[in-house]
DNA sequence: CAGCATAACAGACATTTGTCTGGTATAGCA
DNA sequence: TGCTATACCAGACAAATGTCTGTTATGCTG
């Protein structure tokens, strides 16, 4: 391997690793060695060191593919994105069940306040909440154990099916009202209703 | 380590494991061991075999730290996240300097095939396309230079203003209907208005 | 009960991976 | 010219990590 000019072999190393680790994988220095032809392993460790020492690569020591992006590098405020399971339509058969195998994944920005395991998105059935821009097809984002409150829009799961409306409560106790004139109000039974969270957030793909 | 009923270790180092992978960090089968104080190696790595054996592992073999998500659980695909730039209203004053200095960023998954220059995102004033469910401060995720097709719902510049519209081209010229029967539909003459692209997403955060 | 599958353990072993120490060559510079 | 910094090589070594083989115990089931 012939020398190089001074930086370049180490430009070229550093955009490697890189997008290795974008893709969420941490290379071994000598799949390194083998990607660029190197003939020793520290050819690269040294590359790397000097990249750390230069603030290009955090290195997690005493651990093999250690190598991170220091923040700076990877997060252009994506850093609070987070993967919140979605859990599609939930129709009968069980919520729970549901949390445990997620269709995926949606990157969601959530606050440092929270955990991720408060949130969970779903997938909207029925007209409805046509009324307030919520269509079939939508996803909603919730957040549990957020406080009952009247007047916002909540995921409430009844008879084992989970369901969009808006929650009102009053003297007469929990309404679930639709926003749909289509639509009639739901006045469940203390016990036979559990509000499962908040929609915080909605999202509609258009194709 | 007392013996558990059958599966519940499994799920809990299933989980385990999936947190450490959505972190972006596989973590080896001696860090898996100290967390749950396990005496042997062995068995994490059966446990971890078993989940493979399920499909709820996959694992490059021939390489330390090789555990991944398979792409179901692992769908949320953040390496298609890309900062597109959000332009705010976009009210009477200009649309391409509005292009220069955005608002802010917003993470979309946008297509392999695609650039991201070829995309930005609005924010919806007015309630002219509350009918199809897009409401005033909704953002919207706009996709340029897609050939104008009838029935899409499109952003149009008219006189410096932007305008979420849905567009119909008929043999009488292009019409801009919106979806609110208090609004009337739009015939702009031609050359004196420009179509900028097509609604692909919409996100609304409810606070 | 016997048979079987599973959970967990024990310890050796092989492979991968990172680290170290020292060497060669080349370009730039005083 | 000699000095120095950098790129690269060579090979040994150590630590981390994965794999194997065999064992013990427990619950389930016919």
């Amino acid at each position: 391997m012939p020398k190089t000019p001074p930086g370049q072999t180490r430009n070229r190393i550093f955009r490697f690793v890189r997008d290795r680790l974008l893709e969420g994988d941490s290379p071994s220095l000598r799949e390194v060695q083998r990607h660029f032809g190197f003939r020793a392993v520290e050819t690269v460790r040294s590359h790397l060191s000097a990249l750390v020492e230069e603030g290009r690569l955090i290195k997690k020591s005493g651990r093999s593919r250690g190598y991170r992006l220091p923040s700076s590098a990877s997060d252009w405020s994506f850093n609070r994105l987070q993967p919140v399971p979605l859990l599609g339509e939930v129709a009968a058969g069980g919520f729970e069940e549901a949390i445990e195998n997620p269709e995926g994944n949606l990157p969601v920005e959530i606050p440092d306040s929270r955990d991720l395991s408060d949130y969970f998105a779903l997938r909207v059935r029925g007209e409805s909440m046509s009324g307030a821009g919520i269509l079939p097809g939508d996803t909603v984002i919730v957040e549990r154990r957020a406080a009952p409150v009247s007047g916002q829009i909540v995921v409430a799961l009844l008879e084992e099916e989970a369901t969009v409306k808006r929650l009102h409560l009053g003297p007469g106790g929990m309404e679930l009202r639709p926003e749909n004139p289509d639509f009639n109000i739901l006045r469940p039974p203390p016990g036979s209703c559990r509000i499962l969270g908040r929609v915080v957030e909605l999202r509609r793909q258009i194709r």
